[in-house]
RNA sequence: GCGCCUGUAGCUCAGUCGGAUAGAGCGAAUGCCUUCUAAGCAUUAGGUCGCAGGUUCGAUUCCUGCCAGGCGCGCCA
């Protein structure tokens, strides 16, 4: 309709227009707004201020008023340098409430990536230790941007990849060896309680390993670490609530001679080369800073070899995309694994994503813990979710863009106070739920939807309007959310409707008082406390954290 | 030396595509429970958005340089 008004104001449109058509941040500025004066202004050489008064007049004049009533423009004003500000008729606004209601816990999904089949790998740790903060930060966030993709219609499958291959294992296998006969670990080797803990398990469950030596003994107490490290991985992270759909061992790669294969695929590609006795990939071809390694002068593999297997194979399954996220630490994986995409014939842009996280730094009593994994002072996953819950722990994670650096406070993190905002939105739910019982009490009944305009007119008060305005937003958070890969924005988004509920909840008395009858007002206000209550409950269930009903 | 990330209130941090008076929580001060959960609400105090240039009608946002902090730069895995 703007556009048709631009068209017949006789204005110059520049060849490269770029308007703005949102959502307001400030009530006082409407419900929309647009920047398209403030946009053509130079092109006209008039003031932007002037030029939205007259779109505004034609939008005004006899022949829009209907498409004006149609989709429940109220008024239309012109605010600040020529910003065009649209209010919407106190109904159009309540029509959230009837899509909330029929939609319910589907309400904020779409199809906006619908047919897209995403490959998300995350946390992917050794077997050879328990899961510290760094794979907790990507444990909480990963699990979280898959239900935010899910929502938006793509189709994931959530990975963890095994790093069961290499000198490491046989590392890890020595370390028990050593400390189960009490002698001091190899360097390089692995320290720590847990050592201890597998040594004296293994022996327990198998008394015969006392007599193995040389290569037999690390063979067997290798599978028994192995086995018993990973599925107190998988322990933990089940109870952390994080999900995966895949555990692919890194070792399984070189079944069937696949990584071979792999490589003849890339050598037919011409990135494959042979020099100094090493054969190498050409990752420079695309961005890299240097070429890479694939297997070694001495015949064996190099790392990066299983890592162009795995993408293979990924590829190979069917996932047009491609997501990986990795610690701060190997920020300099991104070009390599981008050109190793490339090197296959994909498009690095399209087919894959690398995301850094950056580190997660923790304080208590006041002071920084700091990690060493040689000091054995590491903070695993586990104990941190024995400090402070899984709920506060996947939410405060999750809180943060992955991109900044972040301190976790454990004693903050303790209380049960609003310092930690998981409680203050979780709060509103209760606090929700509560109301809704006495309600039911009280024989204040939710209105059936679809709910008549006359009814959702009643909602006025501009709490009322900043709660509905509030809600409209879910959708569009958790699409962004899903398109940025950024789960963070529904945790602030939370914040935000939580605080304007307990606002709304302040001013706007919802239940009747007294001997006071049971008027419209009441349903209506009790029917906006129920579409609030899922909303609230949508957005936890897409991080992971419950919705409780008392507090 | 090169590369990636960060620098916004006393603290922890938001702020997609450049937009209206830069936001939240904590911390500090003061109010509000004989009516729906006070884990709440309201008011006040607190800022040269690291510094300097540039592009723009308009820059916390984009570009360049500099300063500070974190993390990387293996034929390790």
């Amino acid at each position: 309709m703007l556009k048709v008004a631009v068209r017949e104001s006789s204005l110059k449109i520049p060849a490269k227009l770029k308007i703005d058509f949102q959502r307001t941040k400030n009530r006082e500025h409407g419900d929309f707004a647009t920047n398209i004066a403030l946009a053509l202004a130079k092109e006209n050489e008039r003031a932007p201020k002037e030029i939205a008064d007259l779109l505004i007049k034609l939008l005004n004049s006899a022949k829009f008023t209907e498409n004006l009533n149609e989709i429940g423009i109220k008024k239309i004003e012109v605010a600040g340098p020529g910003f065009i500000n649209l209010f919407l008729e106190q109904q159009s606004r309540g029509q959230v409430i009837n899509l909330i209601l029929s939609n319910l816990e589907n309400f904020g999904h779409s199809n906006l990536l619908k047919g897209q089949r995403i490959n998300l790998e995350f946390v992917s740790a050794n077997p050879t230790g328990p899961l510290h903060l760094g794979h907790t930060r990507w444990a909480a966030v990963g699990d979280g941007m898959a239900r935010v993709l899910r929502a938006a219609g793509a189709t994931v499958s959530t990975e963890f990849y095994i790093n069961d291959r290499g000198n490491q294992m046989n590392l890890f296998a020595q370390s028990i060896i050593n400390v189960a006969q009490n002698k001091p670990v190899p360097a390089d080797g692995y320290n720590g309680e847990y050592i201890k803990e597998l040594a004296n398990q293994i022996l327990t469950e198998n008394p015969d390993f006392k007599k193995l030596t040389g290569e037999a003994a690390i063979t067997k107490y290798r599978e028994a670490g192995y086995k018993l490290q990973l599925s107190e991985q998988q322990q933990v992270l089940k109870d952390f609530r994080t999900h995966f759909d895949t555990w692919f061992s890194e070792e399984s790669l070189y079944q069937d001679d696949f990584v071979n294969k792999v490589i003849e695929k890339y050598r037919a590609k011409g990135k494959v080369f042979t020099e100094e006795g090493a054969i190498w990939l050409r990752t420079t071809e695309f961005g890299d800073d240097k070429d890479r390694v694939l297997v070694k002068s001495d015949g064996a593999f190099a790392y990066f070899a299983s890592d162009i297997a795995y993408y293979t194979s990924k590829r190979d399954r069917g996932f047009d995309l491609c997501i990986y996220l990795l610690g701060a630490d190997h920020h300099g994986y991104i070009a390599r694994l981008k050109a190793a995409a490339g090197c296959a014939g994909d498009d690095p842009e399209k087919n894959i994503k690398v995301l850094i996280g950056q580190m997660v730094k923790i304080i208590e009593a006041g002071a920084e813990l700091k990690l060493s994994k040689r000091a054995g002072t590491i903070i695993t996953l586990a104990e941190l979710v024995e400090k402070v819950g899984v709920d506060a722990a996947r939410y405060t994670l999750m809180r943060y863009p992955t991109d900044t650096p972040m301190v976790l406070d454990v004693d903050l993190l303790k209380k049960h106070t609003n310092d930690n905002p998981v409680y203050y939105v979780q709060y509103a739910h209760a606090r929700i739920c509560a109301m809704l019982r006495n309600a039911k009490d009280l024989s204040v009944t939710v209105l059936k939807h679809p709910i008549a305009n006359q009814y959702l007119s009643l909602l006025g008060h501009e709490r009322e309007i900043d709660l509905l305005s509030a809600l409209s937003k879910f959708p569009e958070v958790v699409a962004s959310s899903a398109q940025l890969l950024q789960p963070h924005r529904i945790c602030r988004y939370l914040e935000d409707l939580a605080g304007i509920y307990h606002r709304f909840y302040n001013d706007c008395r919802v239940l009747p008082v007294g001997e006071e009858k049971v008027s419209e007002l009441h349903q209506m206000r009790v029917t906006l406390s129920l579409a609030t209550a899922q909303v609230i409950k949508n957005g936890l269930t897409l991080i992971g954290v419950e919705a409780p009903e008392r507090m």
